[in-house]
DNA sequence: TCTGGGGTCCTATTCCTA
DNA sequence: TCTGTAGGAATAGGACCC
């Protein structure tokens, strides 16, 4: 999808069309998720600073971003995708692969098929994407990106919508493309390319595989070598499992209180039990996420010997993590994750060895013998009604402000406006 | 007012066990 | 029983993606 969130945006308030509109955390520490390409112009890009998106562009539209409105969006058009073929990966909200292979008969080329989709889309959703097609997974992503429209200085000027790359003249696509262009290839593996002289794919086809496994790694290094003659052999898999799950949260100001973080934790750890609950999934390993106020970043983590996707656990867990932690530096972040991810088994319930007492993170209601799970479903069921903030452990409650949980994204983008953070203890 | 959040994958190191 | 070693699992950190 061409500027995702910033087109979602426009949609729905069409007073924003054709202006510079920023999406993103709009507080202190904030980042820019998505821009129009109105924005763009004026050299604002995503993964940017906020606070620098304001200076290059102080006219623009600011706006918070509304994960859930987009994750529904995005819904819809994987619903536009299904109709052309079933086999369909999801690389985030806005990206997917599409395996079109067997749909040729129906639908004609693979031309044909993406200016197809693409009128799907702007009928249905009014947005507008982009398509790349090739017979090679990445080239086809990379074809993607060169049908997408492009910032000027004077706005937005039109990309072509679909991109072909016909079998046998991907080379001749590929070696012209900065060696940026690659999957894989972020700022710390460009430059020791760069210190080698080497700048284009082509120059990576040219030199022996040897040296870029020197540069980069054995795993990095093979598998730019093969990208860079054009070889990729992975197929589109639909429905993948996720391997974790996680949470964290950048706070305004650095935190020094031990037992604030641990209260902290314990919500991430709710919030996290609550999306494994959601997708029928347990883990065993948790791991703890501490960034500094310096930036530098650490990860303690603990594997049980069986998994859990209860919130009384992974907190538990997580806080004994955190006690091993050093806070003297300040803490930006914290997150609490959940790996080593198996599916719950179907019609029973997580009869995994609790790590506290049957009813530890709430009493266990008449005649329900304790049973957590059955307590679990429940939660879920009011949250799914009510809300995330309806329900959730007591030690979450503010004294005069309620229940402070969260819908998983809304602090996507950096700390909420609201000043929220601790003092300096 | 530099640097979000949710992921995946890889590598190096450490620890445990046979 | 002690010691060295090899291999696997766990752990930690980092690069990268959108």
């Amino acid at each position: 999808m061409d500027a995702f969130y910033a087109s979602v945006e426009a949609l729905d308030d069409p007073g924003l069309a054709g202006r510079p509109v920023i999406v993103g955390g709009t507080a202190r520490r904030g980042v820019v998720a998505s821009c129009s390409y109105e924005a763009r112009a004026f050299g604002v890009r995503s993964a940017m600073p906020t606070g620098q998106a304001r200076r290059l562009c102080p006219d623009a539209v600011f706006i918070p971003g509304r994960y859930s409105r987009y994750a529904e969006v995005s819904g819809r058009m994987h619903e536009v995708f299904q109709r052309f073929t079933p086999l369909v990966e999801a690389i985030s909200l806005d990206e997917a692969y599409l395996d079109v292979s067997g749909a040729v008969r129906l639908f004609g080329p693979p031309g044909e098929i993406g200016a197809a989709i693409r009128r799907a889309v702007r009928d249905e959703l009014g947005l507008d994407c982009s398509v790349g097609a090739s017979a090679v997974k990445f080239v086809a992503k990379l074809a993607s990106e060169a049908a997408k429209p492009a910032a000027a200085p004077t706005g937005r000027v039109e990309g072509r919508g679909v991109v072909v790359i016909e079998p046998g003249t991907e080379l001749e696509f590929l070696h012209p493309l900065p060696l940026e262009a690659l999957w894989g290839v972020g700022p710390a593996s460009a430059r020791r390319l760069h210190r080698l002289g080497l700048s284009s794919v082509g120059d990576l086809a040219r030199v022996p595989p040897a040296t870029l496994v020197s540069a980069l790694g054995r795993a990095a290094g093979e598998h730019l070598a093969r990208l860079a003659r054009g070889e990729d052999d992975r197929r589109v898999v639909a429905d993948r499992e996720p391997k974790s799950i996680s949470h964290e949260e950048t706070y305004a100001h650095d935190r020094f209180d031990r037992e604030g973080l641990g209260t902290e934790a314990l919500r991430m750890a709710d919030s996290v039990a609550s999306r494994l609950r959601r997708a029928g999934l347990a883990g065993r390993t948790v791991t703890l996420k501490v960034r500094y106020a310096d930036f530098t970043t650490i990860t303690r983590s603990s594997t049980g010997l069986s998994p859990t996707d209860q919130a009384a656990d992974i907190a538990l867990i997580a806080r004994g993590l955190l006690a091993g932690v050093d806070l003297g530096p300040g803490v930006r972040l914290l997150g609490v994750g959940v790996s080593n991810l198996a599916p719950r088994a179907e019609g029973r319930p997580p009869e995994q060895l609790s790590l506290l007492a049957p009813g530890a993170a709430a009493p266990a209601g008449p005649g329900d013998g304790g049973r957590a799970p059955d307590r679990l479903g429940v939660i879920d069921a009011i949250r799914a009604r009510f809300g995330p903030d309806a329900l959730g452990p007591a030690a979450l409650v503010e004294p005069g402000r309620g229940l402070r949980l969260k819908s998983p994204g809304d602090t996507q983008w950096g700390p909420r406006g609201d000043g929220a953070g601790g003092r300096r203890a």
